[in-house]
DNA sequence: TTATTAAGCGTAAATTAAACACTTATATTT
DNA sequence: AAATATAAGTGTTTAATTTACGCTTAATAA
C-alpha cells in the first residue's frame, strides 16, 4: 500500500468530512527557587486582545502537533528541544467564541536562568507565580489546573523535575522544587536520602553559597546512569 | 465580552489559519476473567477497507472531541455512558494516507458481559487477547500500546478495574484482572488484604461457583464509599 | 572568639509489604 | 456415606520501607 500521494490523491478519500481548527496552547512552567512560575501573554489578537493567556498558535496543515508546540515554545522563548508533554484536548464547540477550534494543550518544563530576558518583553510575557494568576481567557485557567495535576502526579514517577532546574543545583533547591510542586513540606533529611540511594545523582566539588553561610553541594542529574539504572528495573518515585 | 455569537461573525476571526480534519480512534478494551480482550472491526472504508482497525470516526464540526468518542462508541457496540479516557493526539502529516488527519485516541473499559454479541457481528468486530492482536492500520498498533501503558499506571492509582468486572464480582476475578493489567503474578492473599483494607467493597451473601466446588463469595464496588474516604484523603493504590 | 544558621549525617520507631502455611467449604468420586 | 480434590479464605512471621526527629558541621557575621 503507498504511503505517499500526491494532495490530489488525497482529497478523493474522506469527502464528507468536515475539516476544523486545530490549535496549541503551551503551560509554560519555570521555577525561581522557591515557587512554580507560569509564563503568560498579553493576548495579540482579537477576541480577547490584550488579555492575560497562555501563548498558543494554530496547527498547520503540514505540520504535527508537538510539532506546532515546540514552534510555538521556539517563537515565544527563544529555546529548542525544551520538555513538553501533551496535556489533553479541548473541544467544547462553543470555548472560542472567535470559531469552533480544537485546541491541544502542552505544558512545558523550562530553565529560568536560561529565558532571555529580551524574549519576554518583545512578546509582552510576564511570569506570574502560580499561585497568584491573574484572570485568563477561555478554558486557559481549565488547562492551567489540569497541567499542574498532570505535572505533579509525573514528577513522582519520572524525573522530568531536574528540566526545571540549572544543570548544576543543590539537595536544597531540589527539595524546594518538590515541595512546590507538590504543595506541601517534606522532611529535608528523609529526602535526601531518598534521593541520594537511586544512585542518579552526581556529587561536584563546588559549593553554591548563595543560600547559607556553609554552603551547599552542587549536584548534576545523571541522565545516562539513569536510563542504565531503568533498565535493570529501577522505579524512580519521590 | 459576547460568547455566543452566529456563524457569520465567528468567520471574521482567525481568517488566515487553515482547518485539519480530526478523527477520533478507540482502543475498546473487555476482560474475559483471564486475559485482556481489544475490540477491533474490519475497516469499511478506503483507503484499506477490509483490514482490522480500531473503531473511529471523524469529529463533526458540531460535535466535542469527547462527545465524538462516545457517538463511535455507542455506534459500534451499543453501550453509552462508557467510562473513557483521552489517551494522547496522533498527528504525524503522513500517518494516514487518505489524507492529513489528527486523530485523538481514548481507551475505553467496557463490561464484556453487557456487550451485546449482534452488535459485534453487525459491525464485523471481534475480541481479540492482547497478546495475539492482528496486523492494525495506520498507527493504530502504537496507540493500543500506548493505551495498555496508560491504563496501568491508572489503574495503579484510580479504582478503575472495576469497569472491566461485572457489578458483582469475586475477589479472584478482581485478582486475575489486576494479573491480566499487570502482567505479573500477584500474591492473592497479600491481594485481598490491601483492596479489603480499603474498605470500598461490599462484601454480599451471595456466592459464585463457577470457578470452584467452595465458591467464591461477590462484591459490589461501592463508589459512593470511595468517595468519601477520598474526600477524607484516602488514596487508591494497588 | 563567639554566635548564628542552613547543610549534612545518623538512628529508633512505626508502618507497610512480602513470603508462606494452614483451614474451610463443597462438588465429585469411590 | 465416606473419602478426595481443589479453590477460597484466614493468619502469622519476617523483611523492607517510611517517618520522625536529634545531633554535628562548615562558614560567615557579630
Amino acid at each position: 500500500m503507498c504511503h505517499s500521494m500526491n494532495p490530489s490523491t488525497l482529497k478523493n478519500y474522506y469527502a464528507g468530512a468536515e475539516r476544523i481548527l486545530v490549535a496549541v496552547d503551551c503551560i509554560i512552567f519555570g521555577f525561581d527557587n522557591q515557587t512554580l512560575k507560569l509564563l503568560l501573554f498579553k493576548r495579540k489578537i482579537n477576541p480577547f486582545a490584550g488579555e492575560w493567556s497562555l501563548i498558543g498558535s494554530f496547527v498547520k496543515a503540514g505540520e504535527s502537533v508537538p510539532d506546532a508546540a515546540q514552534r510555538v515554545l521556539q517563537e515565544s522563548t527563544g529555546l529548542s528541544n525544551v520538555y513538553m508533554e501533551e496535556l489533553s484536548s479541548y473541544s467544547q464547540i462553543d470555548r472560542d467564541p472567535g470559531s469552533r477550534v480544537i485546541s491541544i494543550a502542552y505544558y512545558a518544563l523550562i530553565r529560568l536562568n536560561e529565558h532571555e530576558e529580551k524574549q519576554v518583553e518583545t512578546h509582552q510575557a510576564r511570569w506570574f507565580n502560580y499561585d497568584d494568576l491573574p484572570n485568563l481567557i477561555l478554558d486557559h485557567q481549565e488547562m492551567t489546573q489540569s497541567a499542574l495535576a498532570k505535572l505533579r502526579r509525573k514528577a513522582q514517577y519520572q524525573p522530568i523535575g531536574f528540566e526545571l532546574l540549572p544543570e548544576k543545583f543543590t539537595l536544597p533547591q531540589l527539595l524546594s522544587l518538590y515541595q512546590a510542586i507538590y504543595q506541601k513540606q517534606l522532611d529535608r533529611r528523609n529526602f535526601r536520602k531518598k534521593i541520594l540511594s537511586m544512585k542518579i545523582l552526581e556529587k561536584l566539588d563546588e559549593k553554591d553559597k548563595s543560600s547559607s553561610r556553609k554552603g551547599a553541594f552542587l549536584y548534576r542529574f545523571d541522565e545516562h546512569k539513569y536510563q542504565q539504572l531503568v533498565e535493570k528495573g529501577m522505579h524512580f518515585e519521590l
